[in-house]
RNA sequence: CGGAGCGUAGCGCAGCUUGGUUAGCGCGCCUGCUUUGGGAGCAGGAGGUCGCCAGUUCGAAUCUGGCCGCUCCGACCA
């Protein structure tokens, strides 16, 4: 197996090695796009379905809307065509015959489903309307990078449609709380969300709500979002129920996405020199057994290897007993630590005689012995335990990367040498905004929404008192 | 979309300057035997339209032009 460039050396050429290498996507013969291999496919499954569990518990019901949008539908909205037309793709013939009219294959599909929401909404008994898809989206992007910027990627896409503005407010805040909770709690990502600036939100929204992360090299990516509509889609494509007072009204809409770059994210904050290291609970496999034996001991050892992955799979434990030949065991040590496995179990004669196996975390490559009898419960707390301690390197990894400034001229120091996130005051106006991205190459990745530990700060480019702290960062 | 680099076996590369035997090497792959507690050893074997198209030439991996793709930097990007 070849080596993987160090973080250290180039960290792009890391993230592209380690996704080479422990096979998660692979280049196909299309321009930007990937094929997902089976072991990234899996970590998507186990990301999609525990979202999927997240949406559900709030009342979101799953949809599936066509791949192709007419381009008289696609053009209603105009703040939105404007956004997505340079990057969109059109389908302009069947066989040799020109189509009646072009189809844009969906860059997400605000339009289509809001045609379809104006024939299924009638009455605000019909509201809230709160649907999901689970799909892939195209867009035609310059510069790409495996899972991060595709051409073709995979997402989900809720859309909502509420009886006034509060109501979807909360659904678009409530979203990008199971975001948050998401990241934090199953991907051990910490993440910042807030609201993004006019200049950095959704083209047709009125406000977009962001989870945004720190990567292993100082840059910030854009997580998820969620979007506030109201009632401008409505407007143009006639969704109207009869409201309790006998008069017609616009739905207030939302919505929410993510997509497989949280793969690419949870490449870029876990990582090491080794390669991937996965968060447990969205690991395809939590633990390896690998079996050490002599021809001797080998069916001995493979019994036992066998007993103990039953027993793991039975405390609801995914376990994978690696018994391949022709492979030495410290191939496959070094095998499983590339593609991330939280835990080693490794068997051997002198295991089988203390009745134990040796356990090897991937987070610290701590090593110890664990009996048999114990060994369900203690796979189990140490899965527990290194979710908790992978969150918190990656928390301490952004607190030691975040830095306070007032001046325009440390945020550029700071972009171009360790970057990391930058505090700084920002008035508001989009004329600042744009001279200090001109000037430094930082973008605002969100107003925080908490605004206790981001208060008032003057802003750096005009001075304004007026300003309040906000993040910015070199953008993925 | 601009600047730079790369494209020869699954991967990493040599060969190209100065055109000329059957296009090589390492890793990986296949078979067999010996091995197996941190990337095993030996022996044998398979695998190539030299990115694509055109041109120059008796002859092109090699020279010329065009195109395509990937990587890096920048621009753009909800």
């Amino acid at each position: 197996m070849e080596e993987i460039t160090p973080q250290g050396e180039d960290f792009s050429r890391w993230y592209l090695d380690v996704v080479q290498k422990a096979q998660l996507a692979d280049y196909a013969p299309v321009r930007g796009c990937v094929a997902v291999r089976p072991y990234g496919f899996a970590i998507w499954e186990a990301m999609q379905s525990n979202l999927d569990e997240r949406f559900k518990a709030t009342g979101v019901e799953n949809a599936y809307f066509p791949l192709l949008i007419p381009e008289s539908i696609f053009k209603k909205e105009a703040e939105h065509i404007e956004g997505f037309a340079p990057e969109a793709p059109w389908v302009t013939h069947a066989g040799e015959e020109e189509l009646s009219e072009k189809l844009v294959i969906r860059p997400s599909s605000e339009t289509i489903i809001g045609t379809m929401f104006s024939r299924w909404i009638q009455s605000y008994r019909d509201l809230p309307m709160v649907l999901n898809q689970w799909c892939s989206v195209v867009r035609w992007e310059k510069a790409t990078y495996p899972f991060i910027r595709t051409s073709e990627f995979l997402w989900q896409e809720g859309h909502t449609c509420h009886r006034d503005e509060n109501d979807a407010r909360k659904r678009a805040r409530m979203m990008v709380g199971v975001y948050r909770d998401f990241l934090q709690e199953e991907l051990a990502v910490p993440v910042i969300d807030g609201i993004k600036s006019e200049r950095e939100k959704f083209a047709g929204a009125v406000d977009t709500f962001t989870v945004e992360a720190l990567m292993g090299d100082g840059r910030g990516l854009q997580a998820g979002t969620s979007h506030y509509l109201g009632d401008g889609f409505a407007r143009v494509m006639d969704i109207k129920f009869l409201d309790e007072d006998g008069e017609h009204k616009l739905v207030h809409q939302t919505s929410w996405g993510v997509s497989h770059r949280l793969i690419g994210a949870v490449i870029m904050v876990h990582g090491d020199d080794r390669g991937l290291r996965l968060p447990p609970k969205i690991a395809p496999k939590q633990a390896v057994i690998v079996p050490i034996y002599r021809q001797d001991s080998r069916s001995e050892v493979l019994q036992q290897a066998n007993r103990l992955q039953q027993e793991l799979a039975e405390a609801r434990i995914s376990v994978h007993l690696d018994d391949r030949e022709g492979y030495t065991p410290g191939w496959k040590f070094n095998d499983w630590e590339m593609r991330g496995v939280p835990i080693r179990l490794e068997l051997g004669p002198r295991d089988m005689e203390d009745e134990q196996v040796v356990l090897v975390r991937r987070d610290t490559g701590d090593k110890e012995s664990v009996s048999w009898s114990g060994l369900a419960q203690k796979t189990t707390d140490v899965l527990d335990d290194i979710s908790e301690n992978m969150f918190k390197q990656a928390l301490d990894f952004r607190e030691k990367n975040t830095r306070a400034v007032d001046e325009m001229s440390q945020l550029k120091e700071i972009i171009s040498g360790p970057r990391g996130y930058v505090l700084a005051g920002w008035c508001g106006d989009a004329g600042c905004e744009a001279q200090v991205k001109e000037k430094t190459g930082a973008t605002i990745q969100c107003i925080p929404f908490d605004e206790a530990k981001y208060s008032e700060q003057a802003c750096l480019c005009c001075g304004s008192e007026s300003g309040r702290t906000v993040v910015f960062a070199r953008p993925y």
